[in-house]
DNA sequence: CCTTTATTGTTTCTGTGCCAATTATTTGCA
DNA sequence: TGCAAATAATTGGCACAGAAACAATAAAGG
């Protein structure tokens, strides 16, 4: 192989470190509010738009039904969700925010995408340039180009060479 | 903000390719092998370093003992692997792969990180150095260049804003 | 109208991951 | 030597995540 062994162990190991960050982020957001990250990213999208449906808000997370009813539950059972049955629909359930998961949500601290976001802006043209290459070649080279990129957010389950 | 939103959505989207591209893969060896990501991975590194302990498989998988101690409760179950209480220190354990673990670690399909690698390594140099200085920057802005770099799989919890 | 089909939310089961506490053993120091 | 501290593996409890199966309800079609 041509290429130098360290280089390539030093880009994966960065990759390695943008995952960590964005764990430790979510660590941090669970321990400044008492709720995990899953059930905060509910929050945070019921406070943009309530009512929802469960099967709104688990296409928004890009996750299962089965898997938000279980957050559901543990946010209902904190108080900060309610869960209603629509009228109009009876098998539908509306999910609103309590007045307490509103003010949580208030003050919960930004998450990892936040900050990847304002990161990218304040580079520069050529650094961004670089990440923007960059991260294109990766896609490329894992033959990702053409799927629909989906969330920054389900287990990751990286095997190991 | 003086950056093109696009953009900044473009470098995000490609992000998640990646993690996309990585746990499909660890679902396909999955289909293939009867096995999960993590248990292919269990067998991949024993294969490599038998025998082996438990706290020091857990430290290259980046993982806790308490958690691989259950993925080795399963490939125990499954009769891919042995466990066997070492001599010299009666506390440790000495893991081994059976025959038929042996066997199908030679058969699964390599994972996700053997793509980026040989994928890496293909690269031309100017493709090389733009992914080199990509992922560079991803982890600076994230504040994240002087972490010690964690594993590439383990669960991640990502909030998404 | 009434049967078939689709949708909605739920439950159950398996497999991760973490932490905190426990047990057994070894090490190291006074 | 003897006892405290460190180490090795395990256990139990919690929270996700997916797959599969399910009941209730709605929509569509003959």
């Amino acid at each position: 192989m041509g290429r130098d062994a360290a280089a390539i162990s030093d880009v994966i190991d960065n990759l390695r470190r943008v995952f960590q960050v964005i764990n430790d982020s979510s660590r941090n957001a669970e321990q400044a509010t008492g709720l995990t990250g899953p059930q905060i990213w509910v929050l945070k999208i019921l406070a943009g738009d309530a009512p929802m449906r469960v099967s709104e808000l688990a296409r928004r997370m890009y996750l299962r039904p089965a898997t938000v009813v279980g957050i559901l539950d543990r946010l209902e059972g904190k108080g900060m969700v309610t869960r209603t049955r629509s009228q109009l629909d009876r098998r539908a359930v509306d999910l609103n925010l309590t007045d307490e998961g509103r003010a949580l949500v208030a003050t919960a601290p930004g998450i990892a995408q936040d900050m990847l976001v304002k990161g990218l802006d304040e580079l520069t043209d050529e650094q961004f340039a670089s990440v923007e290459e960059g991260m294109k070649q990766m896609a490329h080279l894992l033959g990702a180009e053409h799927l629909v990129p989906q969330p920054l957010h389900t287990e990751s389950r990286w095997a190991k060479g």
